[in-house]
DNA sequence: CGAAAGCTTGAGCGACCTCAAAGTGGGTGG
DNA sequence: CCACCCACTTTGAGGTCGCTCAAGCTTTCG
């Protein structure tokens, strides 16, 4: 699965400044420094699997990584997906609880591990950092939440239309204006909650609609107020 | 809306059980007792509307509360409900954001409402609060992905009979079995997800399957076993 | 007791799912 | 370097779940 090369690659990931680690104290980085342990993933590594208890959390340095769960007949729901600076596994941490998702990797990653009673030695002596990981949950519960409405009230096409553009704004688009993930269909699918078939189908009326430009996997949005309009996120 | 009719109903309130409060050093409590605000709200008031900014959260004496967001054409999602010992706001009060959901009385409420500046002050000064605050946080993060994953891939049906799991487990039943809360069906609809219509078609459908027992708003769920594998709730 | 709100039932339809089959592309081994 | 294979994608057909609209019924409450 990983492969455990033993990189130095983590020399500023606590300095980061999208990172919850950034409210740690000069003394408290050193410390993580000393004792996290970075690994190289590949994609389609599972880095773990729910209901699996695990012993600390995992900062990503680099890569992509899919966060989901597995439903009704092992059909995935993904939840969301982690990318530098990002934090996994913290819920499992803190509750003490096994695993509630499991998370894949979509694109080779670097990854720190982190150790759990590290985790609880900074909450019980850097009440900012306290603060600061409460509202990183604080935000996705907010999200959770909105999802849970999205679904349950908007139909397939206007969720496809959300998703393209939440890619759009989380992960970039390079030179060419193509939104910079590789996803499967099924995966897409597997984000909206609807069937593969749908998403090609919706995809591809998309595309005939000129609010959308495909080149096999790669997607690139025309019309992103349109898409705003169909996805009637406010 | 809210009957400003001040009680001494909170004496012991700091020192629930079941309550985040509990994991406060006496003097904090004591601080609590002093700064807190009771007050009575009665069927249909609004503690808080979703997009306004609250200057605190609340901690539920008695009675329940509906937290729900607004969807399209007004449509409400339900999200949870609060009783005795839960806390509402506090998702808004850390991320010092306009809060993302609306709550609204279902039965009769005695409510306490804790200034955000204290809940600040706890966090900063009591790091077993701040633990328990993230463990409360992660618990309900679990749930709405749950929630996530049920919403996009179980049907109506399968979701209605968990949503009756549910309010069998968190609100008990009377001396004659009726789940002790009483929701409209459109209620009903907007926590499973769907039309008021397919509510009422499909609750008198378990009733002629000997699944429950339908007395006007009352339910009382027969074949709880039989129920639990129709919502493959796993 | 009457009005209003909520509940129930029916009919019709449309969005989306499932199943099946054909097409495409990328990677590997000969 | 090419051809084959496997996984993924696409398209079609058919069925159904669940939504909408409409009308009648019941309960609640002033």
């Amino acid at each position: 699965m990983k492969t455990n090369e033993k990189q130095n690659i983590c020399v500023d990931c606590a300095v980061n400044d999208s990172n919850i680690f950034k409210y740690l104290t000069d003394s408290e980085k050193e410390t993580l420094d000393q004792q996290k342990h970075c690994n190289i993933y590949r994609k389609g590594d599972i880095i773990y699997h729910e209901k699996n208890r695990i012993s600390g959390c995992y900062c990503v340095v680099s890569g992509i990584i899919k966060i989901y769960k597995t439903g009704i007949d092992g059909k995935e729901q993904i939840i969301d997906f982690a990318k530098k600076g990002n934090i996994i596994g913290f819920r499992s941490v803190l509750s003490n609880e096994p695993a509630c998702t499991s998370t894949k990797v979509i694109e080779d990653c670097a990854v720190c591990f982190i150790p759990s009673s590290l985790i609880f030695q900074f909450i019980q002596n850097n009440p900012s950092f306290s603060l600061n990981l409460l509202k990183l949950i604080c935000k996705e519960l907010e999200t959770a939440n909105s999802y849970i409405t999205d679904i349950a009230q908007k139909t397939v096409r206007e969720r496809l239309a959300e998703i393209l553009l939440k890619l759009n704004r989380e992960f970039g688009v390079n030179s060419d204006g193509f939104i910079q993930i590789n996803l499967s269909r099924e995966e897409l699918a597997n984000m909206v909650g609807t069937a593969t078939e749908s998403v090609i189908r919706l995809l591809s009326e998309f595309k005939n609609e000129k609010l959308i430009e495909l080149q096999t996997k790669k997607i690139k949005l025309l019309e992103v107020q349109k898409l705003k309009a169909l996805a009637k996120s406010i």
